[in-house]
DNA sequence: GTCTATACGGCGATAGAC
DNA sequence: GTCTATCGCCGTATAGAC
């Protein structure tokens, strides 16, 4: 990652690296239990070093989720935004996701295992707002498709819109990139569990 | 929770109070996130006092979490020994699991959030072997569900496990004791997505 | 069974040399 | 941009009086 062999762009910033190391770090031991030094180390430098670079321990949390969380509700925006129908969208909105966690691995357990801790400084307070705005896309998806006539009629949407958010995120604790299930197929398997349910249906 | 107004048994030991206490803090806060001046606080005392009744915090978690999964394990044993047929096993299971989060959530929160930090140190190397056991009654359920015909015969049980095992638990985070919905009513909501899906069906 | 007092270590962060 | 050195704080845990 860090050199390109031609001359083209080699974009990737120490501070880029950096926060690379430090996601990495935040996402497998944890925020709080990653230390300055650790990060430092794996960086190769020490950790007074670090602060040439950074505000504080808190400053690298806070950037890597902003980012990741700006990308990810720009592409839930887009799906939003299209023409599709109701179910398609829904579907999108799945596939999103586990490409995200394929993508962006150690930024979803951040967030997943950080915000609820996080959430209560107000540095973070986008994290509790990005909440909202999630949740606002999934029980739109979700009344769209009862309107459309695409899921079924008397579904409690709150409670859904909490199994899929649920069901989706955590995945990132069991889902390896790279490993024997590619996320589109992980994504096609759970959109069937999803839509038709596991029960064998009775031939009537 | 303290007094009994019989002379009946009065079980609550203090050791049992101060783990009770030490269990709402871990969950609500995470146990790293806790100290031993909250618990002791919390529990009207100094900290020093807590090292009479316990050798460490560590000690602290090890025995909440301890006593809860022996609890818990039973009840799934009991499930599986049971000769219902292979349909109302699964349903049981469900309904045992999200009983639990109603009736130890703290336990549970503990359990999720830390558990994957904890089984790191041989000290907690049973939770990998709960988890494991966990996983063999979720597989074996499922197993004799398609086996019965009960379940769709295509299933990928592996991957189903994993989203039953994650959207139940993870319930944890949001559902609230005492709340709008009963861990009843959730457990059935839950049951008709599971195992019908939540698309319309298409008349034949 | 609880308190007072305190040890010991590791953490985040800083200042200034190179 | 990195290193050396170090500060101040807060964490767990201990010893012994009451």
């Amino acid at each position: 990652m860090p050199e390109a062999a031609d001359g083209r762009a080699q974009t990737t910033s120490r501070r880029e690296q950096l926060l690379a190391i430090a996601a990495e770090q935040f996402a497998t031991k944890g925020y709080k239990f990653t230390t300055v030094r650790d990060i430092a180390e794996a960086a190769g430098i020490l950790s007074g070093s670090l602060y040439h670079h950074f505000d504080s321990k808190e400053s690298m949390v806070d950037e890597v989720l902003r980012t990741f969380q700006a990308e990810l509700f720009g592409r839930y925006e887009a799906i939003l935004a299209s023409d599709a129908d109701a179910r398609t969208k829904l579907e999108q909105a799945v596939e999103v996701s586990f490409e995200t966690i394929d993508r962006h691995p150690h930024e979803v357990a951040i967030f997943q295992n950080e915000a609820a801790h996080l959430g209560a400084f107000e540095r973070f307070a986008y994290l509790a707002e990005r909440n909202r705005e999630s949740r606002a896309v999934w029980i739109t998806l979700l009344e769209d498709g009862v309107r459309a006539g695409a899921l079924r009629a008397e579904l409690d949407v709150e409670l859904t819109y909490r199994f899929i958010r649920d069901t989706v995120w955590v995945a990132v604790a069991w889902y390896r990139p790279g490993g024997r299930r590619s996320h589109t197929e992980v994504a096609r398997q759970y959109l069937t569990i999803l839509l038709d349910g596991i029960a064998a249906r009775e031939e009537s």
